[in-house]
DNA sequence: CACTTTTTCGTAAATTAACTACATTAAAGA
DNA sequence: TCTTTAATGTAGTTAATTTACGAAAAAGTG
């Protein structure tokens, strides 16, 4: 039994030309069904062909093939090869994006990146811009900032207390449970706490969210939208991830995760102005000497 | 003044259509800068205009669209705009990717989101998949796996870690130069490290390498082509990412890298078969418990 | 089963768009 | 100022797409 192993629903946020073809088969008629064939299996040659070379490729006439353009919702053939184009473009030769068990490494390295690039998409649909706003001033305002996530989510956590010690904040970041609720507990009102959950369902997650509220502090949650998280944070930041069902392994949410991390990174540099940013400049030259010197022609 | 504070350059990985007419504004003649303002203006118009509606919008004549269409090395107008399509395709409405000062939540948001999809793209173009197969090859016999990263890269190999710890696989990861140096000293012939570093230039990364590979152990190293890292590793898994060369901070290596990961990982479960993959299952399971349930209806 | 109706499909003509060749104009250099 | 070269437009040619219509096939109907 060969089953897919991981699969990410592309349907839900394009209904790209060459699917629609794909899922419309039965309803085309004879005639139509052979130019949709000949489409399906070289699209990259369709859309640099004529109607007439088209035509004769599936055996059928110009006019037929005319209207099976504008059976898709086209103006004619030229607009239709437009529409094509741009399928074509968003890298998606595919019609199914699962990865099979018999998917050789070509394959599957193909459709693992285009799986996390659908998944950020989808991310980037889904967050709330006045979120990220309202997340920004708060941390601009933080005497300190505690990063906190466990699991797949404790190196996101990482990332974001790399990206934040450049900016010359306080910053901690711990991903375990214990020295967590220590922290909460010397928590003040001036500290602000980013906690990372894919699910927004960990206990020991949620249950540091509520101890450091009660330590009057911010907490600012990256996470899934309507979670026991999210509920119990100041400021939630949703973001809603297609994550891979049949894989056991989060793998997507953590490049969202990641992603907002650095929109809220641009936010902060961006409300301390450009003065600011030289500090910036300063730590990367800082690590420059520990670097072997690039050749100046590359 | 309003300056770009991160750019990624775009031109590296592909030459956009729309990019391609902006940086050559300045070689084209009177009349073709015409044509390229109206397009750069308006691209969703111009590619469902036809040759005479876009020389009237510009107001020159239908040759010079013509032959603006040829310097940028398309076959005519009808090519041109299929090329222009795929570039608007690509989720890039703006020419610039720039976030500037005076960008509001809503467009810094996107712009990144952005930036980090269109890296995804390039990292997936510039990959070996034969690279990513012997890794694999290299990964399922190792005895032992060591992750290694250092600043920004940390967090990857924390990642690596945690996803391959899944496998029950002896695994281990540093982000210390101190104790890099001592697992290398103790590498045997059946450990495999696996080393991050975006730019395989950092010194001490290059000299642990160096060390692992006396020790006879196997080093994987994903890294940028043509590096020192590179060149130090048994295997070079190298990965292209146009970095934001204005921003201080990675920021799309490390999304391309967890990318890798994921391919790698994969690779790895589909290698040993579904048999394995109920290990999976069972750790998954394993951590329900420390989870809210999830309501029924959702 | 014959006949009607509807759908499908192709031929040929008409229309439209794109391209080429050439002439004219503008610009640059001597 | 004249020559040379590059740039642009006009008009004509060619190619491509679309429309109109009619034949054939399929689906109903008495």
């Amino acid at each position: 039994m060969i089953a897919a192993i991981f699969s990410v629903n592309w349907a839900i946020y394009r209904m790209n030309t060459l699917e629609k073809i794909q899922t419309n088969l039965s309803n085309f008629s004879k005639s139509e069904r052979k130019v949709a064939e000949v489409i399906l299996t070289s699209p990259q040659t369709a859309i640099h062909a004529s109607i007439a070379t088209l035509a004769k490729m599936a055996d059928v006439s110009e006019p037929t093939v005319n209207r099976f353009c504008r059976r898709l919702d086209t103006k004619g053939f030229p607009d239709f090869k437009l529409h094509l184009a741009q399928s074509l473009a968003n890298g998606t030769p595919y019609v199914s994006r699962h990865v099979d068990e018999d998917d050789g490494p070509d394959s599957y390295t193909n459709k693992i990146f285009e799986s996390s690039m659908a998944a950020l998409d989808a991310a980037r649909q889904s967050i709330d811009p006045m979120a990220i706003n309202r997340a920004v001033d708060i941390l601009t305002q933080a005497q300190q900032i505690s990063f906190f996530g466990l699991g797949a989510s404790s190196s996101v956590a990482h990332d974001a207390q790399n990206k934040f010690f450049r900016f010359n904040v306080p910053v901690v970041c711990f991903d375990d449970v214990l020295m967590m609720r220590m922290s909460c507990i010397n928590a003040t009102a001036g500290s602000v706490l980013v906690l990372f959950s894919h699910t927004g369902r960990t206990k020991a997650l949620v249950e540091v969210a509520r101890l450091a509220r009660e330590s009057n502090a911010q907490v600012i949650s990256i996470t899934a939208k309507d979670s026991p998280l999210a509920r119990e944070s100041t400021l939630a930041v949703t973001v809603e991830v297609p994550e891979d069902t049949d894989m056991f392994i989060p793998m997507a949410s953590r490049l969202a995760h990641l992603t907002v991390i650095d929109v809220l990174a641009t936010g902060f540099t961006l409300r301390r102005g450009p003065r600011f940013r030289d500090n910036l400049k300063r730590v990367k030259e800082a690590i420059r000497e520990s670097r072997f010197e690039k050749p100046a022609n590359l």
